[in-house]
DNA sequence: AAGGTAATGTTATATTATAACGTCTGCCGC
DNA sequence: GCGGCAGACGTTATAATATAACATTACCTT
């Protein structure tokens, strides 16, 4: 299958990617059984392209990108697939982007926070409760009822902070 | 001039709206001034619009509103406008909703962090240090250098708690 | 006047996303 | 079996957001 992300620079070389994909593939399948929905062909198709690396992917690429290995798709199929894919919880959309990203959570429900790395486009996934905490009391100080939220830092990640990659 | 914001619902009564755009104004021209850059009529007029409230408004809303006023305006010269506002740091972007705020800090360059009401839809910038704090605390810890970041935090306001206006 | 630059005009088009309606398939109750 | 419903997908068209590329204007500098 081509690259999704052509231009990207390489991640920690010791990371297995294909074992992470297959890692989330089988997550993705426990939580479409878990919760009753149907991970259907294409939507797990969507899922595996989405997967393809960290970094988030548009939507007109997945579209590219599926007519390379099967009949081509136009765009509400894809659009779909991700709005099924987000609803439960299997993948993040990046709003600065117009992208999406593979959730490494595979709890369902929840949006999460990231740290995108300007160098290598790598997202990764913040849960940290300390932050969560600080939202929280910001949110008490300023008598404001958070629902949810949209976090996402941009800098150079721990990899490509040694290099002369910034962007 | 028409209303930009068409549906929005009213927000804190006592907030003397006028006062706040002339007060933006007055800000914008000074910063302008003290940059050496050039506040010319058309990104004055879209900088009034995008204050005309302080919901966040779409480019193409500001289009059209444009129109009723002097004669039409294309896209590129709306768009430019806006480049013009935010490299000088008088109106933020909320990616989430690809829309356009008035910055009312009028420092000059910044990026800010959002409570945005989905009652009211009104967005207020957040100015934390111990938000900030919290931020470089888990960079850190995450080898991470953050270069800017994207802070969109949905939920009701204190004016709008109280009610049974929740989206 | 010649040349330069900043700002805007103008046309076309790229990119991102959804509406609306049609078709197929499997399942459920009868 | 079969009638009908619901979920998933196909298909066509179009809406909404954004930019490329080049022309023009206005004003400033020499």
């Amino acid at each position: 299958m081509a690259t999704v992300v052509p231009g990207h620079h390489q991640v920690n070389p010791r990371h297995e990617h294909s074992r992470c994909v297959s890692s989330a593939m089988r997550d993705a399948e426990k939580v479409c059984k878990k919760r009753g929905v149907n991970l259907t062909p294409i939507r797990r198709q969507v899922l595996e392209i989405v997967w393809q690396g960290h970094q988030p992917v548009k939507a007109y690429e997945i579209i590219e990108n599926f007519g390379s290995t099967s009949h081509p798709t136009a765009p509400p199929t894809v659009y779909r697939a991700l709005d099924f894919l987000m609803e439960n919880g299997l993948v993040h959309r990046i709003e600065s982007q117009n992208a999406f990203v593979g959730c490494s959570l595979s709890t369902g429900d929840h949006k999460a926070s990231f740290f995108i790395c300007t160098s290598c486009q790598q997202a990764t996934e913040i849960n940290s409760q300390s932050l969560e905490t600080s939202f929280e009391k910001l949110a008490r100080e300023n008598a404001f009822q958070i629902k949810h939220k949209t976090v996402e830092i941009y800098g150079l990640c721990a990899n490509c902070k040694g290099g002369d990659k910034a962007l």
